[in-house]
RNA sequence: CGGGAAGUAGCUCAGUCCGGUUAGAGUGCACGGUUCGGGACCGUGAGGUCGCGAGUUCGAAUCUCGCCUUCCCGACCA
C-alpha cells in the first residue's frame, strides 16, 4: 500500500498544469536548468528522444531531395542588417559577441537567431544560372535568442532545430516546396508523435519576419492550449533582393530566385510531453520512445529453478531487441517491482512486460500498455512475434486519444459573444469565420483575454459566412486559441 | 522589461520576524538485514561555500545593499 506522500511525487496535472510540466521534465530526466538564464541541459533520456525525432525528420528531409550542410554560428552585423523587416523582427533578441579575447571587435558578431542572412550571403556567390537551381539544403544546429521569458523545451534561449533553406527558379516551385515541407511536419506530428495538429496559414501579424507568408501546424496540448509545432515560410524574393542573389534564366534574363525556409525545434518535445503525459508521467509515442518496451522480471524469492526460468524468458525478450524494437530488461537488484513499474511509467515507456511466477506457471507474460494502463497475458512466443504490432497498436491508441481530445476541445463559433462563452470554462480551439483583416484580428484579441489566431485553417473555408468580428463575407476559418 | 514570490542536503521544505553551542526533518543516496505481482520495513552511514559578492557586528542562514537564477502574472515572442 502506497503512502500518500509517495503518490504526490508528481503534482497532478489537474492541480497545477505548469508545475506538473516542470516537475515531469526534471523527474523523468529529460532536461534540467543550466546556470545561464533560459538555457537548459538536455539529459541523455531527453536527447535520445530528440535523436529519434531527428532521425525520422531527417529521413523525410533527405527523401524529399534535400542535403545537410553547416553554416557558422557567428554572423557579422552587416550581414544581418540587409533585410529590413527581418532585422527589425529579430533585433530585440539577438545576442552579440563583442570581444575576441580582450580585444574589442571592429564589427560585432551576432550569435545566429536563424541563418537566412548568412546563407543568402554565401549563396549570392554560388548561384549564377537556372542550372544552379533549385538549391535544397538543411542544417541541424543550435540557435540563440535572448528570450524575456523562458520555459524548459517550449521557449529556451538556446535551442536545437533543423532549418531548411531552398532557392527556386519560379514562385510556383517555391510554393510547392513550402507545402511539401509542411506536409513532412504534419506527417512527423501525426504519424510519429501522435500529436493532434491543425495545419494552416498564419495571419500577417504572426508571419515570420521577412516572409511573404508562413504556414504552420498547431498542436493541441492536453490543457487545451495551442503550440506551434513546425513552420514553413515562403520568403518570395525578399531576401534574394536584399542580398542580391541573381541567376540567368532560360531566356538569358537576370532574375532573383524564390526562397523558402522551414524549421522544427526541440520545442516539439514539449508538445509531446504536454499533449500525451498524465499524472503518472510521460506517455511517449512508441515510434520515438528511447525505450519502447520495459521488461520487468519479478523474482520468486528463493525458488532458484523458477528464478532461472524467469531470467531465461527475460533473455529471450532481450534478444528480440533491435533498432525497430527497443527493449530494456530491468534487472536492477533490490528494487521492488512496484517501484520499477513507476519508474518506467514516469519515463513514458509504451509497453511493459512483466514476467513473474504466476506468468511462468501458465506459460505466459503480462503485457501492460502505458497509454491506458490495460494489461493482458500472452504466450511467450506469440508475444515476441507480436511486439511490432503491439507497438503499432499502442501508437494508434495514443493517436486516437489525441484525436478525441482535439475533437472534444474544439468548438465552432459565429459571434463574438459565443467566442467569449467558449473560453469561459476552459481553453479550447475555437473555429470562426474570419475575413483576415488585421483590425478584426485585434478585435478578437480584445474580446477574449490572451487568445490569438493560430492559423487560417487549410481544411475549412469561410464560404462567405459573416466574419465573427465585422460580419463581412469570410473567405477563411480562423483557429482561435491560447498559445504557448 | 514591469509587478509579485522564492533560492538552506540530489529533491520538497522547517529554521530567518526577534543575530548567539556542532544548521534540522521527510524523501532520495550508500551499506547490512528482512522483503519482493504497484513507489516496503528495520538498523547504520555519508551528504550543506545556507544562490553569489560586499557591508554592519565581538558574532550573520538570520540585518543592510548590489548581483545571479527560478516560478507566477503582465508586456514581448520567428
Amino acid at each position: 500500500m502506497a503512502s500518500p506522500a509517495r503518490l504526490e511525487r508528481l503534482t497532478p496535472k489537474s492541480t497545477d498544469f505548469d508545475k506538473w510540466y516542470i516537475e515531469l521534465v526534471r523527474q523523468a530526466e529529460l532536461a534540467d536548468y543550466a546556470p545561464v538564464k533560459g538555457c537548459m541541459v538536455i539529459r541523455p533520456y531527453g536527447y535520445a528522444l530528440w535523436e529519434h525525432i531527428q532521425a525520422a525528420l531527417d529521413g523525410m528531409i533527405k527523401a524529399t531531395g534535400h542535403e545537410n550542410m553547416y553554416f557558422p554560428l557567428l554572423i557579422p552585423e552587416s550581414y544581418l542588417a540587409k533585410e529590413a523587416e527581418h532585422v527589425e523582427g529579430f533585433a530585440p533578441e539577438v545576442a552579440w559577441v563583442t570581444h575576441g579575447g580582450s580585444k574589442e571587435l571592429e564589427e560585432r558578431l551576432a550569435i545566429r537567431p536563424t541563418s537566412e542572412t548568412i546563407i543568402c550571403s554565401m549563396y549570392a556567390d554560388w548561384i549564377h544560372s537556372y542550372r544552379d537551381l533549385p538549391v535544397l539544403i538543411n542544417q541541424w544546429v543550435n540557435v540563440y535568442r535572448w528570450e524575456k521569458r523562458t520555459r524548459l523545451f517550449l521557449r529556451t534561449s538556446e535551442f536545437l532545430w533543423q532549418e531548411g533553406h531552398t532557392f527556386h527558379e519560379t514562385e510556383k516551385e517555391a510554393t510547392e516546396e513550402v507545402e511539401r515541407m509542411l506536409e513532412c511536419y504534419t506527417t512527423l506530428a501525426r504519424d510519429w508523435l501522435a500529436l493532434p495538429v491543425v495545419p494552416g496559414t498564419k495571419t500577417r501579424s504572426e508571419t515570420f519576419a521577412g516572409a511573404v507568408y508562413t504556414r504552420s501546424i498547431e498542436a493541441m496540448m492536453s490543457d487545451g492550449w495551442a503550440l506551434q509545432a513546425g513552420t514553413s515560410h515562403h520568403l518570395g524574393q525578399h531576401f534574394t533582393n536584399a542580398y542580391n542573389i541573381t541567376f540567368r534564366n532560360r531566356e538569358n534574363v537576370e532574375e532573383h530566385p524564390y526562397q523558402t525556409s522551414w524549421g522544427v525545434s526541440t520545442r516539439i518535445i514539449g508538445a509531446v510531453i504536454m499533449a500525451h503525459g498524465d499524472d503518472s508521467g510521460l506517455i511517449l509515442p512508441p515510434k520515438v520512445a528511447p525505450v519502447q518496451i520495459a521488461v520487468v522480471p519479478i523474482p520468486a524469492g528463493s525458488d532458484d529453478a523458477m528464478n532461472s526460468r524467469i531470467e531465461e524468458i527475460a533473455t529471450r525478450f532481450e534478444k528480440a531487441s533491435g533498432p525497430a524494437c527497443r527493449i530494456r530488461v530491468d534487472r536492477r537488484d533490490g528494487i521492488r517491482p512496484g517501484e520499477k513499474f513507476a519508474h518506467w511509467e514516469l519515463r513514458g515507456v509504451p509497453l511493459r512486460i512483466t514476467i513473474g511466477k504466476r506468468d511462468v506457471e501458465s506459460g505466459v507474460v503480462t503485457v501492460t500498455r502505458r497509454v491506458d494502463g490495460v494489461s493482458e497475458t500472452m504466450g511467450i512466443d506469440a508475444c515476441i512475434a507480436a511486439l511490432p504490432e503491439l507497438l503499432e497498436d499502442a501508437h494508434r491508441r495514443l493517436q486516437e486519444r489525441a484525436r478525441a481530445m482535439l475533437e472534444d476541445r474544439s468548438v465552432d463559433v459565429s459571434t463574438m459573444d459565443a467566442l467569449a462563452e467558449a473560453f469561459s470554462e476552459r481553453p479550447v480551439f475555437a473555429n470562426a469565420p474570419f475575413c483576415n483583416r488585421p483590425e478584426c484580428e485585434d478585435l478578437i484579441k480584445e474580446k477574449v483575454h490572451a487568445v490569438t489566431i493560430r492559423v487560417l485553417r487549410d481544411d475549412r473555408k469561410g464560404e462567405g459566412a459573416p466574419c465573427i468580428a465585422c460580419s463581412a463575407p469570410s473567405e477563411f476559418v480562423a483557429l482561435i486559441a491560447r498559445a504557448y
